[in-house]
DNA sequence: GTCTATAGCTAGATAGAC
DNA sequence: GTCTATCTAGCTATAGAC
């Protein structure tokens, strides 16, 4: 019985695995399940064993992906330090998630334009929507803590999250069009590195010159 | 024969306008051609005598949408001023025609998403990339000018561009996720306004507290 | 320049053997 | 739990009448 069950999540994953490059590759519309089965090693059919249609089946990668992000950015918040502290740990946590997660932001980002074909009946559809409104809404009140206590500058919430998901998911979203802008990879160590150092100096600094109040690193 | 002429680009507009509308919404493989020529009032067939392929055809709706932005971009850099006005008048030019346009940031933001389906090969595909190097590549000279004479902070230029790319286009391509969000629509001309001064404000002084330097509107 | 008809193929999903 | 076979419907693209 463990092992049937130990078989049946090994093949589970494959697939999962599998939907997860070519869906963020071409998106929802653009992969066919014959594909996907080819890839995971399974004939088209077994995968109807295991998610009953491809909105499930999309709905479960894009929730997965969700999870690993909602553990990892919880954990950043629990670690503690002043709001400053934690939204730059956030934002770290965030892109080194992406570094290993190299196919994840081009999924993300594109399951936010895929409403026609999610139509959020399945329980995965909403387990993965209850995840993503736990993640933003913890950030949110992060937000709203530092400016309460006055290390924030006052600001509109909802608009500083999209401006978060612009300036972190978008880049590591951006696939060739980013590669051919920076001139280089952008899920290597030195380019998360770099990536952190642009975001983390306009964030703190904004783009103008100044006196060098708020520098990075101080 | 002018009437002639006249008669070939209504309908070449209607498609493409037709096209605009529907790949913005489902992607490239997601939108059929019957679908395009039904909501143009043709029928499929006559897609074809328009454009070559479905590739083209997408090629051409994101040439003309890059064309337009890159009219109204040169106009705005052109219309003079120092580094900061001229950067201000940018973006806030940018948000103005996706204003116009609320279909064009999904689009253009789903376009970077689809080299797979376009390769590249047509000359409407070539059409299209030159335009958006000349647009960026106006934006990373205005950049590189105004860190030269010491208005802007030092930082990378491609960086820059990508998280402006992040903070605007995205924003605008954000859809339903982004109403839910902000929680009321993204194109009105108050929502429209709220954002030009909450990018503004972040890309002046970023999000930190701080003795008041940089503020909007000085 | 638009149409009907059709070729050739692939899609998602189901039935039922093993 | 995986397979083969099959269903229905959709797709891009072409041929050729008008």
């Amino acid at each position: 019985m463990a092992q049937s069950a130990a078989v049946e999540i090994a093949s589970r994953d494959k697939i999962l695995e599998a939907a997860e490059a070519l869906f963020a590759r071409r998106g929802f519309a653009g992969v066919g399940l014959r594909e996907v089965a080819e890839s995971a090693g399974l004939g088209k059919s077994s995968l109807f064993h295991h998610f009953k249609s491809k909105a499930e089946l999309y709905a479960a990668v894009a929730g997965r992906i969700l999870d690993i992000f909602d553990r990892r950015l919880t954990a950043a918040l629990a670690a503690g330090g002043d709001p400053l502290e934690r939204f730059d740990r956030w934002t770290d946590t965030l892109m080194e998630t992406f570094a290993q997660h190299p196919t994840s932001a081009r999924l993300l980002l594109r399951s936010l334009f895929e409403d026609d074909d999610l139509t959020g009946a399945s329980e995965e559809e909403r387990h993965a929507d209850a995840t993503m409104h736990h993640l933003l809404g913890s950030l949110a009140g992060l937000l709203k803590e530092g400016m309460q206590v006055g290390l924030f500058r006052a600001a509109s919430i909802p608009h500083t999250l999209q401006s978060l998901m612009g300036l972190i998911v978008y880049h590591f979203a951006s696939g060739e069009f980013g590669e051919e802008l920076i001139g280089g990879p952008l899920f290597t160590p030195t380019a998360i590195r770099r990536r952190k150092e642009e975001v983390k100096a306009l964030l703190h600094s904004g783009m103008l010159a100044g006196t060098g109040r708020n520098r990075v690193g101080e």
